[in-house]
DNA sequence: GCGTAAATTAGTCGCGTGTTTAATTACTCC
DNA sequence: GGAGTAATTAAACACGCGACTAATTTACGC
């Protein structure tokens, strides 16, 4: 929200517009695609809706970014680059305070959390036809990602902290699992389930989520 | 695979055609739809496609389902219906081999495999931007579920089998994300965590998910 | 046999899409 | 101050969509 759909009625003249700086075609539209993209999704949102928000042309799409598909590739980057760095850091690198995946699981639920267009995103381009963006984004996040978190699986079990018969891999998968998909489901089980739609609710399934996924691949006590 | 597009050199006069058992119009479309809709969503899919595919005039679809939206719906119902009903009594009447959670996810993710549109079904109803087809669908799927299985969660606390310190809602979103995610998850991650993609893999997911949950949620053995 | 109803197709309609073109204005450099 | 280029708009283009219409053929009831 910096600076764009502001001037309301501004009747814009065709042509080339007096310098000034407080005129960012490009930023412009790159922020009405986060707001509209990471919304509704790709197909969900016309260039002319676009242009809209941002208050310009529609050619300017094709202008500045060669086309719908190239505005969304660049809104794309722009939001995930940093963010997957940031994962991808931290499983690599785990903290003092969270070395195992369990710990992981948290710190990765809580950067979900705070960016609550992710897991749509996400999902949509695992559901998406063929890979347009595919390449681009999933293999570029998880793709990354879920090796390290395999290897730190691994490491768990060597040092006798994590149970020896599952599959580190499979257990990556089920904690991706867990960190991601229940924040989609819980607006929608919300109303089923009885649960208040509130910001505790949400600590309360982080710190839920931790505690089953640390019961469920620690050594076995007895035995 | 029944009875659709088979004649292809059929040319088809205008009018009424001949009698003649062969010829289910009706029956072609719903077949098409269920091949195309589970694949490639609502939207991913044209009137006039579906009709090429079933060998028909798109009119028909009008004229049989008034419009595509009908002919998702009858084709949603006629797949969905068993399933729900199947999945619902399910957890209503937990069979005696497994009458826990951790022994409904396990059946919970043998049905689920054996319906492999399923997961991106419910993901595309849980992404859809408002309810046309919520309601029908997602409200009487896992809205009719998520309950009972709380319910079997709060009896499995009740009866010492279950940990007392988890929120028995919470942990059916644990559990629903465990049994669905994963099936989407694996394809994407197969390269990146050098899974085999046959139909053992499945099998070996499914037992070390149900292994894990059923771990996360057993009372503590110590303390 | 005849009239009406059912089933089917070809063609078209209006709309929304992403993109393209041409015109227009401003800035920049010589 | 004129030439050339950069930025912007309005208008149009080609296409694909879902729906609708009119024509056509057969089946069916009397």
């Amino acid at each position: 929200m910096t600076a764009a759909a502001r001037k309301p009625a501004a009747p814009r003249r065709r042509g080339r517009p007096p310098a000034g700086p407080d005129r960012d075609v490009r930023g412009a539209l790159l922020e009405a695609a986060r707001t509209l993209f990471l919304q509704r999704g790709y197909a969900g949102v016309s260039v002319r809706q676009l242009a809209g928000a941002a208050g310009v042309n529609p050619a300017m799409v094709k202008y500045y970014f060669d086309g719908k598909p190239g505005l969304y590739a660049a809104m794309l980057q722009e939001v995930i680059g940093p963010l997957a760095a940031r994962v991808e850091a931290m499983v690599a690198a785990p903290a003092a305070d969270s070395p195992d995946l369990a710990g992981f699981l948290g710190d990765y639920m809580r950067t979900v959390a705070a960016h609550p267009w992710l897991p749509a995103l996400i999902l949509r381009d695992v559901l998406a036809p063929d890979g347009h963006f595919r390449d681009r984004f999933v293999h570029d996040f998880a793709g990354r990602v879920a090796p390290k978190a395999a290897e730190l699986a691994r490491r768990g079990v060597q040092l006798g902290r994590m149970r020896g018969d599952l599959d580190p891999r499979l257990t990556v998968i089920s904690m991706l699992s867990l960190g991601l998909w229940p924040f989609l489901a819980m607006p929608v089980l919300q109303q089923a389930l009885k649960l208040e739609p509130d910001e505790k609710t949400v600590e309360a399934l982080i710190r839920h989520t931790v505690r089953l996924f640390a019961a469920g691949i620690a050594v076995e006590a007895n035995s």
